[in-house]
RNA sequence: GACCUCGUAGCUCAGCUGGAUAGAGCAACUGCCUUCUAAGCAGUAGGUCACAGGUUCGAAUCCUGUCGGGGUCACCA
């Protein structure tokens, strides 16, 4: 039954025959807050109006209606304008009966598509803490999507091309000596990102004197326009006076150097060639991304995160480029006299947008917009969610507008999820500064600090060297995953690597906690304690937990409509706390009534296989033993 | 500078579609294991919900402004 649904309509009718009024009113009530004697509760300040009586005396008549014509309502009290409603408490040990055998709570089917895209990586350096909440919000996004009725497909977009990849390529050819993943004992995707850095290094080291030079106005540039724009900078940085500017122009100077060395000059050659299909760097490109490939798998799996479809930047900046055409020949876009291509966004709030470059080149949102295109024709789904920082809130509502404007039907289903960027204690994480916290490193610390807390404990006489490598492995990744998404996704949130995770509190181990003591009760239970039962007085805790039970289906419904699997694991702890009080305060295996016994294993089993679902949504596992 | 965002206990976070006395966890202190797993439970202490106005019967929640943190404003991605 539906209970809030129920009490609505007994209002709606006290209200109609009380106050001889017509126009139906909005009905709103909510759970009585813990403080107060009541289950639910309805506030009749809205309605004084119509009852033309005081809120207590409104309160009153409308609480004594329902309790002599709705036969669920047993008691009321009113506080204030706050009716208290008491329902009788049949209703939830009903409730417990006809549903505590359910081990799935997937929602029916809603007949619509919906793609997740997240993750999402560059191939020129290994995941870290800030692709980690993407991942985790991603993957758990989809699952809580996919069981709220949605048809669902998990993408990943690979940015593997561009300049960043052939910086780590040159940097390989010209300082690697063949090396390869093997040979280093580097996972692939660390290796890559090795040379990366040895890129950056070289550069650095290359062009220290050269930009000393150019900051004190000694340097000649061998192409005229950059030479004129080197000398509008200095001209200003001359006469500037506000720190910040200085900075910005000090670093546009350095910028115009690195530019101009023979290592970007390379660099940029080679994206040349890459992009005219020269063969050896075609090879060159290949060999690193696998490589790349490989190391990420090694993470995913790691993280037990998963994708039903990759895209390539690769493979669908060409799409992006037939599409400005079409929207040229509509004339959503212009072109300027140097055949660079426009949209003008002024009318909309926003800017010109540049979409596509004069020589021709795609450039970011180019490839995006080929990506939206291919993917609906390949799925034609009604949504399409992205799961990408804060950082690119603009970048999402230009495209979202472009596709809008170019008439693409789908443009209304594109939404962008934008979550917060992941802080450090020192602030942000910077790879310049070497703050950066590496995916992989974070997992095996993770890994580490479940073993030695779990060994602390002794509780795992019996368990075989599987086993403990597998508690140890879902232990630490329930901390890390119930940590990041326990947070809004929308906030910014602050990681502290040095004091670690806790798995204490509110935490992924709390709640897998007492689901693993709640298997341990029901291993003992034997059998026979599934007989139906009609009629037994109800414990507080008892009455308690099964009106946190009766939420989860809402709860997952919310969860879905605010894109959050922060309220899934508020639910799981609120749940967990709702249980442990109940295990405290209760005997369960050694309650002597039978009936009582009975229905405190079918309420354990219950929570167990909700705080199991509901782990899953966030991509945790649960533990039988621990 | 313009635009976007955030500001709740010492710390990390809930609560924000307006409702009662603003909640958890961590850290501190006090109890509870001869009884089902103490990675637990119960309790004490800790708050001008950044600040100032406004709307309302009622504001942490909505509006305006101020202050403070972060982000974006690239022919980078």
């Amino acid at each position: 039954m539906n209970i809030e649904g129920d009490i609505i309509a007994s209002i709606e009718k006290a209200i109609a025959a009380l106050y001889n009024t017509s126009d139906s009113q909005q009905v709103k009530i909510e759970k009585t807050k813990t403080d107060f004697v009541g289950d639910f509760t309805y506030v009749v300040f809205p309605i004084v109006r119509i009852s033309r009586k005081s809120p207590e005396q409104t309160a009153e008549e409308i609480g004594q209606y329902l309790k002599t014509n709705a036969s669920f309502i047993q008691d009321f009290n009113v506080i204030k304008g706050f009716l208290n409603l008491v329902i009788d408490p049949s209703i939830w040990l009903n409730y417990l009966e006809t549903n505590w055998e359910n081990t799935s709570f997937t929602r029916p089917s809603k007949n619509e598509k919906v793609m997740v895209e997240y993750s999402s990586p560059n191939t020129n350096k290994p995941l870290h803490l800030g692709h980690i909440r993407n991942n985790l919000l991603g993957y758990s996004l989809s699952q809580i999507f996919q069981h709220t009725g949605y048809d669902l497909i998990k993408a990943n977009l690979i940015n593997d091309r561009g300049i960043h990849i052939c910086k780590s390529m040159l940097a390989w050819k010209l300082f690697g000596n063949g090396e390869t993943p093997q040979s280093a004992n580097l996972k692939g995707d660390h290796l890559v990102g090795k040379y990366y850095v040895v890129f950056e290094t070289k550069l650095r080291e290359q062009t220290a004197e050269s930009i000393e030079n150019a900051l004190k106005g000694n340097f000649e540039f061998t192409q005229a326009n950059i030479q004129n724009r080197y000398s509008d900078t200095l001209e200003k940085l001359k006469t500037a006076t506000e720190e910040k500017q200085i900075a910005k122009l000090s670093d546009d100077i350095k910028e115009f150097v690195r530019n101009n060395s023979n290592l970007m000059i390379a660099c940029q050659d080679m994206l040349r060639k890459w992009e005219a299909g020269d063969a050896e760097t075609i090879q060159l490109w290949k060999k690193m991304n696998d490589w790349v490939y490989e190391g990420f798998n090694i993470t995913y799996t790691k993280l037990g995160v998963s994708f039903d479809k990759y895209y390539y930047e690769s493979n669908t900046y060409k799409l992006g480029k037939d599409l400005v055409q079409e929207g040229l020949a509509k004339g959503v876009f212009y072109q300027k006299p140097d055949n660079s291509v426009w949209i003008d966004l002024t009318a909309d709030g926003l800017d010109e947008k540049l979409v596509q470059r004069g020589d021709g080149t795609s450039v970011y949102i180019t490839q995006d917009i080929g990506t939206a295109e291919l993917k609906f024709q390949e799925f034609g789904m009604n949504r399409s969610i992205y799961v990408v920082g804060n950082e690119q809130d603009y970048h999402f509502k230009v495209l979202f507008l472009i596709m809008q404007k170019l008439g693409k039907s789908y443009a209304q289903g594109m939404y962008h999820l934008s979550y917060g960027m992941v802080d450090l204690p020192s602030g942000k994480m910077k790879s310049r500064e070497g703050t950066v916290v590496d995916a992989d490193d974070l997992l095996n610390e993770m890994y580490e600090t479940a073993k030695e807390k779990t060994i602390e404990l002794g509780k795992t006489d019996g368990l075989s060297e599987e086993e403990l490598n597998n508690l140890y492995t879902q232990l630490s990744l329930s901390a890390l995953k119930f940590f990041i998404l326990k947070v809004d996704p929308r906030k910014r949130m602050l990681f502290n690597p040095q004091e670690s995770i806790d798995f204490q509190g509110d935490t992924g181990p709390f709640v897998q906690y007492t689901y693993a003591r709640i298997r341990s009760i029901l291993r003992q239970a034997g059998n026979n304690w599934q007989t139906a039962i009609t009629a037994t007085a109800l414990h507080p805790a008892e009455i308690n937990t099964i009106k946190v039970l009766y939420d989860f289906p809402a709860v997952l419904e919310d969860a879905c409509k605010d894109y959050s699997p922060a309220i899934i694991c508020q639910y799981c702890l609120d749940l967990a706390r709702a249980y442990n009080r109940l295990y405290n305060e209760v005997s369960i295996l050694r309650e002597t009534d039978e009936t009582l016994k009975n229905l405190r294993l079918k309420l354990a089993h219950h929570t167990a296989e909700t705080l199991k679902f509901g782990l899953n949504l966030l991509g945790i596992n649960v533990v039988e033993r621990m």
